[in-house]
RNA sequence: GGACAGGUACCGAAGCGGUCAACCGGGCUGGACUGUAAAUCCAGUGGCUUAGCCUUCGGAGGUUCGAAUCCUCCCCUGUCCA
């Protein structure tokens, strides 16, 4: 582990920018560091893990994390890296959104008793109490419209046809109350966020300068990209979410296992706890034989283990194992369900598997795993239908009982990848 | 309001009276190779009871043995003029 907290940021290539003094700062004492998080949505997804574990690298060396919530500016929307006007979310939908974001930020730090306890804590309190005369004598009075318009994130707005609201101009001055904020409460000297964020945190910095005649830091972590050059955190399923629910384990495992070569080893230091020898280590393994995909699987496994615990990370492991090693009939049924727990499925009644059975175009269509019997068709001819991981080559093939594993279910396959379960009702 | 140009399958774009379910490119889906990769190569890409049939080329009519292709009206888009 390095000496200090900008060192281990450094060599990880996470700093984009900081305020000049950062370093020093860091070195001599213990710091509290701010990082916000917006709840447009009820979860977190892969892109938020990079502050996540930006505030746990704080705690492990020794300094305060604060994640806060934007109960309050959620309300507003945060206009940054925004061509268009954002879509105002309802204070219901905020509040919802927030209890699901603070279940995936707890596992990350500790909230226990030492003295750099993390905390957390949502604008909201604040913001939601303030009156507006309030609001413009103490923070409005401190930024003029020229400074506001000379902001990246504003005046590309301002010279779009479309505009931007009053509402979200004023976002800015709102994130830099929240640094004012905590600095009072916290003695909070540091905000984090991503690169699209340092113009409200200059804000906030400025403010802080200005009412409490303090110096405050500020430091961005890049954007994360791939050298596919698609936004990080998609794949073709959607995005990448943190919640087990929206996106299950094996599939979180796979997309950190599909990650491209050239981007395995940013994204070990970004995104893992794995020591910079254990990482040159990794990359050692890669080069000299990529097909193993030694550092792939090391990254799958940390962060799938970070994110969803050791048990479901193995999970996952086994999963991918029998998916994607061949013949299922060894695997039982409770098993199969299991590994098959987040792909989708039909149930048919028993007696359509009797006799000759149903048609294995009819199945595929009835399924949805093909979207027209002609298409099933082609699927057939091109060799690229499976049923139980056992190619069909002809179109004409039926499928009955003896398909049935235990006599419950059967699994479709498209491709490589897409899988379909088929069960009997119950 | 006037003058042109144009509306073709997921997107771009050919076709301009029969051989058109419609060239080609992209995308997408399969296959081969491989490392569950990249690159590359191959195939497919309206539906169906598939040597055939049915529904498609902005919409509605019409001409014709036969129309995406010709005519009429309507709707929409782009550019220019007022």
């Amino acid at each position: 582990m390095s000496n200090t907290i900008f060192e281990e940021l450094s060599w990880r290539g996470l700093i984009y920018d900081a305020t000049p003094g950062f370093e020093d700062w860091t070195a001599s004492g213990s710091r509290t560091a701010y990082i916000g998080f917006d709840p447009t949505a009820s979860s977190l997804h892969v892109g938020s893990l990079l502050p996540i574990m930006g505030l746990a690298r704080m705690q492990r060396f020794g300094h305060r994390p604060i994640a806060l919530v934007g109960g309050g500016t959620g309300l507003i929307g945060d206009p940054s890296g925004k061509s268009a006007e954002r879509q105002m979310l309802t204070a219901d939908a905020v509040e919802e959104n927030l209890e699901g974001i603070k279940r995936q930020l707890e596992p990350f730090l500790d909230f226990g008793s030492g003295s750099n306890r993390a905390v957390m804590v949502n604008n909201l309190d604040w913001l939601g109490a303030m009156g507006l005369v309030d609001f413009l004598r103490d923070v409005g009075k401190h930024f003029t419209v020229n400074y506001m318009l000379a902001k990246e994130s504003v005046k590309r707005r301002v010279q779009s046809e479309e505009g931007i609201s009053y509402t979200e101009f004023t976002y800015m001055m709102l994130q830099a109350y929240d640094f004012l904020e905590l600095n009072s409460l916290y003695d909070c000297d540091i905000q984090m966020g991503g690169s699209d964020q340092w113009g409200n945190i200059m804000a906030g910095i400025d403010l802080v300068r200005k009412v409490r005649g303090s110096k405050v830091h500020g430091l961005v972590f890049p954007l994360v990209t791939n050298a596919s050059g698609t936004k990080f955190g998609k794949t073709e399923s959607g995005t990448v979410w943190l919640d087990p629910e929206r996106t299950s384990p094996y599939r979180f495992y796979q997309f950190w296992l599909n990650t491209d070569d050239r981007d395995v080893v940013p994204y070990l230091k970004y995104f893992t706890w794995l020591s910079e020898d254990d990482i040159s280590g990794l990359a050692v393994a890669h080069e000299a034989h990529p097909g193993r995909r030694e550092a792939h699987r090391a990254l799958a496994r940390e962060v799938t283990a970070l994110v969803h615990g050791e048990s479901e990370r193995d999970q996952a492991e086994t999963a991918a194992s029998v998916l994607f090693g061949g013949a299922l009939d060894q695997v039982r049924v409770k098993d199969l369900r299991d590994i098959f727990d987040d792909v989708p499925s039909t149930s048919l009644p028993n007696d359509v598997f009797s006799g000759d059975g149903l048609g294995i175009l009819e199945l595929c269509e009835h399924t949805g795993l093909t979207a027209s019997r002609g298409e099933a068709r082609r699927l057939v001819r091109a060799g690229g239908l499976f049923v139980n991981n056992e190619r069909i080559g002809d179109e004409q093939a039926t499928v009955g009982a003896s398909h049935l594993i235990e006599g419950k279910l059967l699994v479709l396959r498209k491709g490589k990848k897409s899988y379909h379960l088929v069960q009997i009702e119950a």
